[in-house]
Order: C-alpha cells, then sequence, then structure tokens
DNA sequence: ATCCAGGATCTCC
DNA sequence: GGAGATCATGGA
C-alpha cells in the first residue's frame, strides 16, 4: 500500500485524537490509528515526529482536517507567557490540535454528549454509524448524513441507547433538513448570530453549541465550558470560587482572548486526565 | 452498588 | 435572571 509521509510541527497523533474532541478514531494494534470523517477513513502512524498515511488519497483533506497550515508554537508560546498553569497543561500534552470535522457530525455527537461519558458517547456513535451510515472499509461504517437519519423515529434512538436525547435528535435531524444549516449559510454567521442559529436546535444550548463553533466552523475564540473545564478552570484561576458561568466566560475571554478555544483543549486534557478537582 | 458523565430543559420564584 | 429537580444509560 501506498505511503506519504508529512512532517508537521506540534503534532501528536495520539494527543490530537484521544484528547476528547474526537469520537470516531479506532487505535491499531500496531500503534496505528484509524480515523473516520464524513465519507472518508485513513490509517496513519506517527513514527519519530513524522505521519506515516497508509494510502495516498485525499491526503490535502487530511492535512486541513488536522489544522496543519496553523502554527500552533506561535499559539502556545502565547498561552504560556505569564501563565504557569497552561506552561502546565501545554506541556502535559503539547502536540494537540483542535481538529476541523463535520458540522452534521459534530451536531449529533455533541447532543448525545451532554450528561454522558466520553466512552458511552463513542460506543452511541459507532452503534449510530453502524445502523444508518454508509460501510466504508472493515467493518467500519461513515457518520450518517442528515438523509440517512430522515424519518428515524425517537423509538428507535432509545433502542440504541440514547436516553432522553432521542428527542433532541429528531428535532435535530427535521431542522437541518428543513433548511439553514447549510455549512457555507452558517460560515457567513457571526459567532453570536451562528451561536443562536445553532441553538435553536432542541437540545442545543450554549455548551454543545460552543463545541460546534470551535471544532467545526473554526471559531477560536470560543471557550466551551463542561464540567471538567470548570472544575480546572475554577480551580486554577479563581481560587476555588465559585463564579456564574458568564463570569467564567469572561474571565477566559480575558486570558485567552482570540486562542481561546485551544486555551480550552489543553485545559480540559490536563483536567480530565489528571482529574484536578476531583477525587 | 452507587456515583457520575464534554448539559439542557422545565418549573418555580 | 437564578436556583433546583429531572432526564436514561452504562462505564468506573
Amino acid at each position: 500500500m501506498e505511503k506519504v509521509y508529512w512532517d508537521c510541527p506540534d503534532f501528536s497523533l495520539s494527543q490530537t485524537l484521544e484528547c476528547g474532541q474526537c469520537f470516531r478514531y479506532q487505535k491499531e494494534d500496531n500503534d496505528c490509528y484509524t480515523v473516520i470523517a464524513g465519507q472518508r477513513m485513513i490509517t496513519l502512524c506517527q513514527v519519530g515526529g513524522s505521519i506515516v498515511f497508509f494510502g495516498g488519497e485525499d491526503i490535502p483533506f487530511w492535512k486541513a482536517y488536522f489544522d496543519g497550515e496553523r502554527n500552533y508554537g506561535e499559539i502556545k508560546q502565547r498561552l504560556s507567557q505569564n501563565d504557569p498553569i497552561m506552561a502546565e497543561a501545554i506541556s502535559f500534552a503539547p502536540g494537540i490540535r483542535i481538529l476541523k470535522q463535520d458540522f452534521f457530525e459534530m451536531l449529533i455527537s455533541f447532543i448525545l454528549s451532554q450528561n454522558n461519558h466520553i466512552p458511552r458517547i463513542r460506543g452511541l456513535i459507532q452503534r449510530l454509524s453502524q445502523e444508518y451510515g454508509t460501510p466504508i472499509d472493515r467493518g467500519l461504517y461513515s457518520f450518517p448524513t442528515p438523509e440517512q437519519l430522515a424519518g428515524v423515529s425517537e423509538e428507535v434512538y432509545r433502542h440504541l441507547g440514547c436516553g432522553f436525547r432521542a428527542r433532541y435528535l429528531v428535532d435535530a435531524v427535521e431542522k437541518v433538513l428543513a433548511g439553514g444549516f447549510s455549512w457555507e449559510e452558517m460560515d457567513e454567521l457571526s459567532t453570536t448570530e451562528l451561536r443562536q442559529r445553532l441553538m435553536s436546535i432542541c437540545g442545543v444550548g450554549q455548551k454543545v453549541a460552543d463545541c460546534i463553533l470551535l471544532f467545526s466552523f473554526g471559531r477560536y475564540e470560543v471557550f466551551p465550558m463542561d464540567v471538567w473545564i470548570n472544575r480546572v478552570f475554577s480551580h486554577a484561576y479563581c481560587s476555588g470560587k465559585k463564579l456564574s458561568p458568564m463570569e467564567l466566560q469572561k474571565l477566559a475571554a480575558e486570558n485567552f482572548g482570540e486562542v481561546a478555544g485551544f486555551a480550552q483543549q489543553y485545559l480540559f486534557h490536563y483536567g480530565r486526565e489528571m482529574k484536578i478537582g476531583k477525587g
């Protein structure tokens, strides 16, 4: 099989895939990863800092998927300066990059993420894909398109284990199919407008909307706040003091500005792995 | 077994 | 506009 080599600085394949932003990867027995995005699938590994793609198709797509053009060194330096906590979080996983993922997949995935564990979210997405996606290779399936989920009932989603989120999925699919949610159309909107648009879907609150803004639309100034980031951020930046979500958002914006989204991912991964603020 | 998870919604004041 | 209960499920 054809191999394509890629030298990308500030990039760890495992850290980027396993830091909680992506649910559609599979670790192979030989240290490789198989990643699915849209209707595409790739197997790749990292040897001595260099990425090896197995299969030469769609390489430009995958480089964009891994945000290959961005200078993460600059971002990390800016965040680390005068901030020992960020410096610590970044040195814990300096190879994280923010993936550029599909809108509809992020929408459904993060609706499923609410009040849920990451391993379980992955399971749900896998079942959903097996049931309604398109087979690609080796028993792996693409994430279903809105059209493939058209007409799927709340009952079925519940049977797949989606629980109370089932009715949210029905609403999301209906609204997307009804129009007004094409990527190009939404990308024209300001971040505030786009957040509002996303939150018009039942089951999408600010946190889920912010994950979509960050992981699919590249709105890197947003700072999604879940239970983990809440703990780490409060613990590290507010001396454990209880602040309202609005105050926390304001503080994050002041501290991290236009690169808050990157800061969030470094902090999230660090806090979750180290169980900061938890027993 | 009990707790908890990349929250959102509904109800109440 | 803020506080509190409720929501399904299964991994840890």
